[in-house]
DNA sequence: TCAAAAGTGTTGACTTTACACCCATGA
DNA sequence: TCATGGGTGTAAAGTCAACACTTTTGA
């Protein structure tokens, strides 16, 4: 920079990188579910020819007038009618030539869902939930971002409480070992995982029990607090 | 979507989404060093006449043809003539109002120098280091941004060994130690400290000890492994 | 009465923390 | 000889992992 250069105003400078509004941006969410003890991942068909027959996340272009996570929860909205769920972000994916498009930078999120809570618009046989196990190979570099969200959440599965919202409002440990297990591709022990889950302090005991299981039914409980929709308020930040 | 629509070709898909190639992307460098027992993060005033007088973080807009990486060690390159360096990925910032250009998202990445290795074309009294605490206000949203990345190395910095980029080739212990204390802002014990790193097998004994100390000399040693500029290769992904 | 899972504690291994003394050097 | 930091080990506390038996229910 020239320091005899004069300060320029922010619409100055607008104009002289015109040429640089020249890339999209989308987001991509990784809408993880859970069902009969295994993982699941909400997928679409893709439209485009290049991609025919291929699986793809859930995504769209960022409009210029919404910010990231708002656009994010419009594709969950759009697509999943959900619109109350916990979502965050990941990672940023730009290589040059991961759309045949053009230029297209997408920001990754993922999301948890409770899979039978609500009733997606799945009659259009385009939109499925695929075991996590069984997904192979995805459009553009959806693979690398479903692996890089499967990642993060297995670091953050024991130390946030964000594993509720794959769940029911009531469930009992079973189920939530099963779900950790699941998650983290591992079996746990029973005992230790209980006293795990009750130094943190996540979930109640609702003094109710299982019923219609073909054996002794066990405690169910809630989350005591359960991570939703973001606020608006700022990302959390130090306080230096 | 329309079940009955044809796929599209990535061509027509680009066209019919001109409109959206209308939000630019940037990558924000915040570039950590260390000196005198305190942390420092290289800043750049403000070319805006919006953020007069304020400082901000190394930036640019991604050209078209780079990608998201090659662009921040471009600035790296033009704005301390480094080029080796650790750099990371850390968070994409994209409100809406967060630039007064228009519509700009930017992704953050960290990197660490060591302050004294290279000689910073510092000469345009434009480009300084500034001391981490002595940080107040910053032009857009830097200091959000420079508190995030903060918080990230201050998770990362006991997990890799990345903290050798801060410091020259040779160093004692308590300039190890030293250098996590301004980091994580804690003490630590001498002799835990020492145990911990020797269990990590990170450096090693050069057999030299410190001069032009006034005090008895300690041990110099170098790092075992030194993240560096990232390869070619793929991110690590999981071998699902 | 059988099958299935619920519920429940203890022990040993390991990790982490707290803590103090003598030594080598330069001023 | 003094001031400064170098170098070192141990004991107690806490955390984590392994492990088995009795109970409750439905079939």
């Amino acid at each position: 920079m020239d320091k005899l250069q004069h300060l320029k105003t922010a619409e100055t400078e607008k104009i002289s990188h015109i040429d640089y509004f020249n890339i999209a941006i989308s987001v991509d969410c990784v809408i993880f579910g859970y069902d009969k003890k295994e993982l699941k991942v909400l997928l679409i068909k893709s439209d485009l020819e290049e991609f025919s027959g291929l699986w793809s996340l859930l995504g769209d272009l960022v409009r210029p007038n919404e910010d990231l996570e708002t656009a994010s929860y419009r594709i969950l909205k759009e697509r999943t009618g959900l619109d109350d769920v916990y979502l965050e972000q990941v990672y940023t994916f730009g290589s040059l030539n991961r759309h045949p498009s053009g230029r297209v930078i997408t920001v990754a999120y993922y999301s948890l869902v409770d899979i039978n809570h609500h009733q997606l618009k799945l009659t259009n046989n385009e939109l499925h939930w695929h075991k996590l196990n069984d997904i192979k190979h995805l459009a553009f570099d959806h693979k690398v971002i479903l692996n890089t969200c499967l990642e993060r959440i297995r670091e953050q599965v024991l130390e946030k409480p964000i594993v509720f919202n794959l769940l029911p409002e009531k469930f009992s440990l079973r189920e939530l070992q099963e779900l950790f297990q699941a998650i983290l591709g591992v079996n746990l022990d029973r005992r230790n995982f209980r006293k795990r889950i009750s130094l943190k302090d996540w979930i109640i005991d609702i003094d109710e029990m299982e019923t219609d299981v073909p054996h002794r039914p066990g405690k169910l409980y809630k989350a005591k607090v359960q991570l939703r929709k973001k606020q608006a308020k700022k990302r959390a930040h130090l306080s230096v």
